[in-house]
DNA sequence: CGTTAGCACTCGCGGACCGCGACTGCCAAC
DNA sequence: GTTGGCAGTCGCGGTCCGCGAGTGCTAACG
């Protein structure tokens, strides 16, 4: 674990500048560009010798010998931790942000693409949206859709109006007139539950209620099938912003960060992961276990429904980012979200 | 326009051969690897020779004077046009095509994400997918769920199961009991009607019926702002094929293209135009009305639900690709969709 | 007249080479 | 502890060049 002391002042204020200007610029920076640029009072050479200390005790390195230096995942980590300032979001950009919630369609699935896509744009990376796991979600509404004869549309409306959808096949021809006395038979009993408490309510039940039964195991199962498919599946937006980053112009490192976003599994467990108590969590580098993110960071925070944590949203991008302006628009976004979705009632 | 009498035989089986082996190995072909491979009885000289007509007459370029032959964009249109053989699918594909269709879910939006993910695989590039004019759509049930005592969701079922929901403030507090109702009313009048039909008959309805008017109206509005949005969204999959693409390892010509197809309205409007009596339609490089895809090359075609052609499936990747191929599996995926759309009934 | 062998020519590619410039580490002096 | 000076390192970009693939042309052949 770093503390700040390991540090004195001095080099701290040395750190931090190579830091900013390395996220700024991209260029590894030398110790003339530091005594000019921040550090007026002192010497460049007296600057090198700080320089090397940091590079030997690991938080800076060099590219090459004749290169400036370049921050370690060490350093970044340093600088998140104890130099990075709380940069608040410019207020133009909050606005638009603001704008862009007050469009979304009201409902969970709306919500989370709008977040997705803000993020990406404010961020100038990939932005990442994990579902909340609907197993947990209280059922709001069922109804039932005569398809044929024996087959039925449940229709599901859980929080955040978020809708499920599932055809099941039936023991006996039934008409939508039956259909509709059962689903309202249906709503007045799991109005207000989740799929978890129906589950042990339906081992109880015992084995009578033909259809209805069945029907209440098809609803149930067809929403942790939801969790099963969506949890893992984590939304996403704007790759178009990795090429613009030149650590991207090699192709193969862009194919291995793609082929990880766009399958997903590996990633909804990292993000499952983030600790919920936590501010905002930051990722660096080699801290990550997927080797596809070795050279990336990962800024993410989580986002509330109905005053409870349900779901994480963040970003992946470069190493090479500016993390106080990152963290501190992830931090809107995710406010705007559970706002938003505070909105639409339960 | 072209005509194949514009090639005498030997030229044809030339450009063929070109054809065939620069989307093969992406290397220009030259006289000697021609006469080897393809034309034993006659020699490299003779070939040079007709190589030099098919430049001349704009079949064929060579990137540089030293080099083979590669196709020019009417090379390519003639090889689609007259040479190139109906490549059916291996059935390894087939079946796996098959298979994956089988567990897609049973409404419109899962079976063409299927589609699209199915595609982009066995095609190794994007594929695109456009949703139905839900505006044409059926009616095929309606509900009214209370979320607070004056706002109210509605939950409209259209043809092929795709559900579309809407929040409405309502002008004084009622019931989940009077929305039951009234959406029990709703059903009977609307079932089976589309937007479009609705809109016409709702100005012929007068201006009495307070709420219930107003439901309709915003239901219908609901479906068209689903149309404005979605239709000009196109689903999509598979960038991580385009990276294994030799021809995209300049990564500004990729950031243009996925700026194209992440944005998707102007893509929109150009699978909206396919011809729709024709089989697969294939358009390339510079025939393309948007810069971006210049050197690129989409193979389209259309699908059906309910006997009626409804939306567009296809592919879009290098100039450089293997047609006969493509096009087979292009269309093979727009039978699957048809077929699995048919299947959900109406 | 179409076909072919021979040949001179072109030109991109990859490797070798090199000078510039940026930056460093070290040392001696302050 | 700080600083100026200085020699040393090394990547980058540019130039140069030989190789090889492939061509177009010409003359000869059937």
């Amino acid at each position: 674990m770093l503390e700040p002391s390991q540090l004195d002042e001095r080099k701290q204020r040395i750190l931090k500048a190579v830091v900013s200007d390395y996220t700024l610029t991209g260029i590894p920076v030398g110790s003339q560009v530091l005594a000019a640029k921040y550090f007026l009072a002192l010497s460049s050479a007296t600057i090198r010798n700080e320089l090397a200390d940091l590079v030997g005790t690991g938080y800076l390195q060099q590219p090459h010998t004749s290169a400036g230096r370049i921050p370690t995942d060490r350093g970044y980590r340093y600088f998140v931790d104890f130099l990075m300032q709380p940069e608040a979001a410019p207020s133009a950009v909050r606005r638009a942000v603001k704008q862009e919630f007050e469009i979304a369609p009201h409902n969970l699935e709306g919500i989370l693409e709008k977040a997705a896509m803000v993020l990406a744009q404010i961020t100038e990376n990939v932005s990442l949206v994990t579902a909340p796991e609907t197993s947990e979600s209280r059922i709001k509404h069922i109804d039932l859709v005569s398809l044929e004869a024996q087959s039925v549309l449940i229709i599901l409306v859980l929080e955040g109006n978020l809708i499920k959808q599932q055809v099941v096949g039936l023991e006996r021809p039934t008409t939508q007139d039956d259909l509709s006395r059962m689903a309202a038979m249906l709503n007045r009993k799991v109005r207000g539950q989740s799929a978890n408490e129906l589950t042990t309510r339906l081992s109880q039940l015992g084995p009578d209620r033909g259809e209805q039964r069945r029907i209440l195991e098809r609803l149930v199962d067809s929403i942790k099938s939801h969790q099963a498919q969506r949890q893992t599946v984590v939304l996403h937006d704007g790759f178009r912003n990795l090429l613009r980053h030149p650590e991207f112009v090699d192709v193969t490192r862009l194919e291995e960060l793609l082929e990880l976003i766009e399958q997903g599994a590996q990633l909804a467990g990292i993000l499952q992961q983030v600790a919920f108590e936590k501010d905002v969590e930051v990722i660096i580098g080699r801290e990550n276990t997927s080797s596809g993110l070795r050279e990336c960071s990962l800024v993410l925070t989580t986002y509330k429904m109905a005053d409870r944590i349900r779901g994480t949203v963040g970003v992946v991008g470069p190493t090479r980012m500016p993390y106080g302006q990152i963290v501190a628009r992830v931090r809107l976004v995710s406010q705007m979200t559970s706002e938003a979705l505070g909105n639409l009632g339960n």
